[in-house]
DNA sequence: GCCGTTTTCGGCCCGACTGTTTTCAGTCG
């Protein structure tokens, strides 16, 4: 997958561009053109010149070093660049508060070439006296380098959101607010999370920033002016509060929101159209007179677009789908119908059927797939043959007392070391549902783990391939697997792909399920349910569902019971036929 | 470097906060 591959080196020319000084627009071009490949729903390696330039961002010049990069695995553009600058220079820009045109004159006048080198003159105060730098800046510098040493990694969303929500709570009640939201990449719902954003109204603003500066949770203040201010929390999570009148908080929420290229596209459409758009409303440009604001609707519908859902402004298509009438209606949480991945305490659950029907109930569903593991598990205590049989009995005993619920008998089985699946066919054929997945073997090759997976997926019995990366965020990588090839299989064989909403897993990812979107394939969200309030993850499933375009019939999960197990028994077939 | 209901050349989002600058540049989001 050569997407991030491209996508680091054009943010990584963007940053020597900027050291040297270059026309900020052809920086920015570089920037925009990084982030869409990076969230690219196909693979470059696939797209022709005339493809790539359809990329919004992608012109002639970049398609042209995307081909090369694609074709001899180096670009001669980014090789040069890379010479004209010390390679140290560039981790100076890690430093809070260090931007390019310091970082270059540090460089000129002391030539500062690494983070070390800037850690030791600043301490010596040698820094002082460099045109613009006296000794507050020194400070801050060390200040900043420490933060870089401590590392303030992107922390997965099912961490940071309560967080966030406790931070607002806190606001709220200490706090002269009128209204109070979180907006930025939480709102998005993105995986993983950098900065907390607050968005307030208040007639007393700086009030309200004087009690979040003092908020007991807070180790140090980055910034603190009367509408806006910046602090850190523990574990180095950066939190903005930003306050605006009353009016405004439709705006202020939009741009607040973000992202940042979803923001510049609607600025730039409304420049077009004689407008601007800033966190306060959107005015009439001849006479700034002001046009709407507080709601987030407003700047959508004085724009001629549709409403666009947060979790759809990541500048990827977003603003030309509206443009074209053509945004998805992506799916909710109501659509669910039940869950497809649950596991009791015949493997590694915690609870009995019983509890399980009762919670699977009480969030709305009318079935759920009891899914324990399989033999080859024995760290889940994972079921023998017999056992699954005795399950089956069980369960159809179980249904025969349910009115109104259906509690579905499957497996999550196993795909072994070797590429052979833990139970042979004329036991999954018992079975109402088999889910496939991979729990050993992390760090075979590439080939090896892609064709465990294809082989699982060709077996005429399972329908779903479970968490089909294997990544746990910020614990551990995904295993090396080419997912275009297993996304191209599902496709093929009518294999479910599964998206796992346990929060540390979102397996697959918004970019992965995209793709396979595109590709014709169909999803699953599962929360892989071990204990009760496991349930209670689908929203991150869902989240990583809209951010990936999906509507409803797009999820298997959507269907009511009779069509679920009409739509197994037909892909079952048609693969017991090839 | 991209892009076109104003353009194939000349534009390119908009504003808050800080530090050092006496009027604003740099950085960030």
């Amino acid at each position: 997958m050569k997407n991030q591959e491209i996508a680091r080196i054009f943010s990584e020319m963007a940053e020597i561009l900027e050291i040297k000084g270059d026309n900020p627009f052809k920086i920015r071009a570089y920037r925009r053109a990084a982030l869409n490949i990076e969230g690219l729903p196909r693979s470059v390696e696939e797209l022709s010149k005339d493809e790539l330039r359809e990329i919004p961002g992608i012109g002639e010049e970049l398609a042209a070093k995307i081909e090369e990069y694609v074709q001899t695995g180096s670009m001669h553009t980014y090789d040069k660049l890379k010479g004209e600058i010390p390679p140290g220079l560039l981790a100076l820009l890690a430093v809070p508060g260090l931007g390019p045109k310091t970082a270059r004159l540090l460089f000129d006048k002391l030539h500062v070439t690494s983070l070390d080198e800037l850690e030791r003159l600043a301490a010596e105060h040698r820094l002082s006296g460099v045109p613009g730098i006296q000794k507050k800046t020194e400070e801050n510098i060390l200040k900043g380098i420490a933060s870089v040493k401590r590392g303030r990694e992107r922390q997965p969303l099912g961490k940071v959101l309560p967080i966030a929500l406790d931070i607002v709570e806190q606001i709220r009640k200490r706090a002269p607010v009128d209204r109070i939201e979180i907006a930025g990449s939480i709102r998005r719902w993105k995986e993983t999370i950098k900065d907390i954003d607050i968005v307030a109204t208040s007639a007393n603003p700086e009030k309200v920033m004087e009690v979040f500066v003092s908020l007991p949770l807070v180790e140090s203040v980055v910034l603190h002016g009367p509408t806006r201010s910046s602090v850190v929390i523990r574990e180095g999570l950066q939190v903005d509060l930003r306050v605006v009148e009353r009016d405004a908080l439709g705006a202020a929420l939009a741009y607040l929101t973000g992202s940042k290229g979803h923001n510049i596209r609607l600025r730039d459409m409304a420049a077009k159209q004689g407008l601007k758009i800033n966190e306060y409303g959107i005015f009439r440009e001849k006479d700034d007179k002001r046009l709407g604001g507080e709601e987030e609707e407003d700047v959508y519908r004085l724009l001629g677009l549709p409403y666009i859902p947060p979790e759809l402004r990541e500048d990827l298509g977003e603003v030309e789908a509206a443009l074209a009438g053509k945004l998805p209606r992506l799916i909710t949480r109501e659509d669910i119908r039940g869950d497809l991945h649950v596991h009791s305490r015949w493997s590694d659950g915690h609870h009995t059927f019983d509890e399980l029907v009762a919670a699977a109930k009480a969030r709305g569903y009318t079935y759920f797939a009891l899914t324990d593991h399989s033999r080859g598990l024995g760290v889940a205590h994972g079921l023998t043959i017999e056992r699954l049989m005795e399950q089956k009995r069980e369960i159809t005993e179980l249904n025969r007392r349910l009115t109104g619920f259906t509690v579905l008998h499957g497996t999550e089985m196993d795909i072994r070391g070797d590429g052979t699946l833990d139970f042979p066919d004329e036991v999954l054929k018992e079975l109402d549902i088999v889910i496939a997945s991979i729990h050993s073997g992390f760090r075979q090759s590439k080939e090896q783990m892609t064709s465990r997976i294809v082989s699982a997926m060709r077996n005429p019995y399972v329908s779903i391939i479970a968490h089909p990366t294997g990544r746990l965020i910020g614990e551990r990588d995904a295993y090396e697997v080419e997912m275009d090839e297993v996304i191209r299989v599902a496709g093929e064989t009518g294999t479910v792909l599964e998206i796992n909403a346990y929060p540390l897993r979102l397996d697959l990812s918004d970019t992965y399920a995209r793709r396979a979107k595109e590709m014709g394939v169909t999803l699953a969200i599962n929360t892989d349910t071990h204990v009760i309030d496991q349930f209670d993850t689908m929203p991150y499933g869902i989240s990583i569902a809209r951010r990936s375009w999906l509507e409803k019939g797009d999820v298997l999960n959507t269907l009511e019971l009779p069509a679920l197990l009409h739509r197994i028994r037909q892909v079952n077939l048609v693969k017991s036929e090839r």
